[in-house]
DNA sequence: AGCACGCCGACT
DNA sequence: GTCGGCGTGCTC
């Protein structure tokens, strides 16, 4: 008898076979109700087996049924999560959470509907005129039914006292009460008013790519008769402001056109409102089909959106990392946005990178991918020069502008000349500033820290106000008077003392967004100031109010956070303050360089995108660094070549697969024990090629009240790593109380 | 001896 | 997650 291997719903990962009853229709991927001890559970099938496992010793329970007829993974998806746990060594029960999320299996989040007045039999002239003086409300109600759509409204629409006129019309049998669906939308209230755009004229680089993409998609096929075969995945980059865009619509339109689907990532969430809009406006006449997929949804709107595409109603879908899962059929083209974003990789199991798993995924599907950035990873830049990735240029920006000029700024000078520790503002970076308010121009300002001020710590004797459960200093945070933990969130009151010392001279150190605002406030009081990070922002809307404000030019300056480094597009800056460009240079991290590289383009980026010129100061205490002088010359190239050239030299990726194990507990010792007992496991037939990093603490020894201890792991293949880490992880027991997590191609070795 | 409680492993 | 078996320990 055929078995159906299922995994049971709810916070466990379950597994278990169940004969599957004659007849019933039961494929891998199909929802099912089966018996769990004395009780019905749900569950998702994992795969289907002819036979049952022979060495069992007891019968198979049937399952019970279906809970919906068809399958909601394709067979595609459960590959594709196969890969994903074969590859970042985490359970496929993880993975096909993920690929279907609570929120779209739990049942009760099904359709919404709401009551709604249909009319069926409109009376005739006589009865509604009885009407018009007997039960006006009646017959106005019927008037309203007659010119609407459908002839039909929610009964809500017609105000809360309708309801005994309603009931007496359905009892007289001219209308009838309904249960309607209503799509739960999660763009619904970002959206005013959307004026549909017409493709615009390419560049010629901006044809080429765009004649490459499409041809892809030609040889592929797409034809129901030959299954699509895999084409390379392009590379593209573009300077900014270079309309990379313009090339994702364009192909997007011809995939459409060609009966195919459409997957847009993006790589953060409050990036998806502005992209939802482009492809709603560019595709207006099917704006319906837009739809929305990231963590942020509500448990209905997920539930809704997941199913819309599901049935194909949604044929572009626009989302954060999770959406590279939307089970969109006839996929025909997957767009990475800002591909070398480090929010792709999820930080939690599974660990997968959402651009890896793009480029898989199309893979699978025959679907032609396209990764798209103005400052590449090195990763997907090596794959290009080695031919495995087709890379296509936009070296030019669109409107035919020129990159803005930078001009980087010795603060160990301007410290000297200003007689101040603290100076953040330049002369220079001020002068500038006091002629875009006089040219009415605008300006941002770009600052890589959050709070007022760094920490609080006293000049007497050095200490350090610190998080008592994270190894790291507490940020004073003005509005609240509060110093809070940036990792966990922990608050405390603001000392009138040193804690250590009792000197009561304890200042604050270093200065975030806050202070930065307040200085400019008192150098430029004629200035609009407006302050843009992850405390502003707290309320919801917040982001889309202040940018709506800044587009406007109801704001001069703008001071911001990370936040304000991507995608915005503002003709009327022209120009760009980077405060302290060093943040970050000196985190002990080999991609430490390439975030500042990555970060200084894409900030440099915003200057100058309209018809005026752009310029950008950058402000640093170490104005020789690379990064920053490459950076200064819009020279990508000249970057991955000194960069690539380190990496290979000390071995890190891409020149080698990169993996971080682990260890965490609220007790230091035993932490630090399982560890070292797993580096001695890990060494013990190490297979040749891997080579395994010394037990050490983490740069974080605490967060969240545990230690961290921790060992990189690099190898030529990554498989080999992961099977070696996964043997000796599932021979090995860890103490009560220790986890170990593994992150394949790790990201942050904090 | 009889019963309450809580831990722990199994659930196909 | 949830059920039920079983051991512990307290009470009748």
């Amino acid at each position: 008898m055929p078995a159906a291997r299922v995994l049971i719903d709810g916070p466990s990962e379950l597994v278990f076979d169940y004969a599957i009853p004659d007849g019933l229709p039961v494929l891998a991927g199909c929802r099912v109700r089966v018996p769990l001890r004395n009780k019905t559970s749900t569950g998702t099938v994992l795969a289907v087996t002819d036979h049952a496992p022979a060495d069992l010793g007891f019968a198979l329970r049937p399952l019970h049924s279906l809970t919906d007829p068809e399958p909601l993974l394709t067979p595609k998806l459960l590959e594709l999560a196969r890969w994903i746990a074969d590859y970042y060594a985490c359970s496929i029960e993880s993975v096909v959470r993920v690929l279907l999320p609570e929120a779209v299996r739990t049942e009760e989040n099904a359709a919404k509907t709401r009551k709604a007045v249909v009319l069926t039999q409109l009376p005739d002239e006589e009865t509604l005129d009885q009407l018009a003086k007997r039960a006006p409300k009646q017959h106005t109600i019927l008037t309203l039914l007659r010119h609407v759509p459908e002839q039909q409204m929610p009964l809500t629409d017609l105000g809360n006292a309708a309801g005994t006129s309603v009931k007496a019309l359905v009892a007289k049998g001219f209308v009838q009460l309904i249960d309607q669906q209503v799509r739960r939308d999660p763009d619904a209230d970002g959206v005013d008013e959307i004026l549909p755009t017409r493709d615009l004229p390419l560049s010629e680089e901006q044809q080429t790519s765009l004649d490459a993409i499409l041809s892809s998609l030609e040889t592929d096929g797409g034809s129901l008769a030959s299954p699509p075969s895999p084409t390379r995945p392009f590379l593209l980059h573009g300077v900014t402001g270079s309309g990379k865009t313009e090339v994702y619509l364009q192909a997007a339109r011809h995939v459409l056109e060609a009966g195919r689907t459409v997957l847009v990532l993006v790589p953060e969430i409050s990036l998806t409102p502005q992209t939802v809009r482009r492809f709603r406006a560019r595709f207006a006449h099917i704006q319906d089909q837009v739809a929305v997929l990231h963590s942020n949804l509500s448990q209905g709107e997920r539930f809704d959106e997941w199913h819309r595409i599901r049935k194909g109603k949604a044929r572009i879908v626009i989302g954060a990392r999770s959406a590279v899962f939307a089970p969109l059929p006839d996929l025909g083209l997957i767009l990475v946005d800002e591909e070398h974003e480090n929010s792709y990789k999820q930080d939690q199991v599974p660990r997968y990178h959402g651009r890896d798993v793009a480029v898989l995924r199309a893979h699978l599907e025959g679907a032609t991918v396209v990764l798209g950035s103005a400052t590449p990873s090195l990763e997907s830049w090596q794959n290009a020069l080695d031919q495995k990735y087709q890379l296509l240029r936009l070296t030019h920006r669109a409107d035919g502008q020129s990159l803005p000029l930078i001009r980087v700024i010795d603060m160990r000078l301007e410290s000297k000349k200003q007689k101040s520790k603290d100076t953040f503002l330049s002369d220079r970076l001020r002068s500038a500033i006091d002629d875009r308010l006089a040219k009415n121009e605008q300006t941002i300002l770009f600052l890589n820290r959050r709070g007022f001020a760094r920490s609080l710590q006293c000049p007497a004797c050095g200490h350090v106000c610190q998080c008592p459960h994270c190894a790291i200093a507490l940020t004073y945070h003005r509005t609240d008077d509060r110093l809070i933990c940036h990792i966990c969130g922990h608050q405390a009151v603001v000392p009138r003392k040193c804690p250590e010392c009792k000197d009561p001279s304890i200042i604050l150190q270093g200065f975030g967004t806050q202070k930065v605002e307040d200085v400019f406030h008192k150098v430029f009081p004629s200035a609009r100031i407006a302050r843009i990070d992850a405390d502003a922002l707290r309320k919801k809307n917040a982001l889309r109010d202040l940018l709506n404000a800044f587009r406007a030019r109801k704001i001069d300056l703008l001071i911001g956070t990370q936040m304000i480094a991507k995608g915005l597009h503002f003709p009327n800056v022209t120009l760009v303050g980077i405060l302290n460009a060093d943040i970050g240079l000196h985190v002990p991290d080999f991609r430490a360089g390439e975030r500042v590289f990555q970060l200084l383009t894409q900030v440099a980026g915003r200057a100058g995108r309209g018809s005026l010129e752009g310029e950008v100061i950058v402000q640093t205490f170490t104005p020789h660094s690379p990064s920053i002088q490459f950076a200064r010359h819009h020279d990508f190239d000249g970057f991955a070549d000194q960069e690539l050239e380190m990496r290979r030299q000390f071995g890190y990726p891409p020149f080698a697969r990169c993996a971080l194990l682990t260890v965490r507990s609220t007790h230091e010792r035993r932490a630090e024990f399982t560890l070292q007992t797993l580096h001695r496991r890990l060494k013990e037939a190490l297979p040749p090629g891997i080579e395994l990093g010394e037990p050490l603490p983490s740069p974080l020894v605490k967060a969240h009240g545990q230690f961290r201890f921790q060992l990189i792991l690099r190898g030529p293949k990554a498989r080999a790593l992961t099977r070696h880490v996964q043997q000796v992880l599932d021979k090995t027991p860890l103490p009560e109380d220790v986890t170990a997590v593994f992150d394949m191609d790790a990201l942050s070795f904090t």
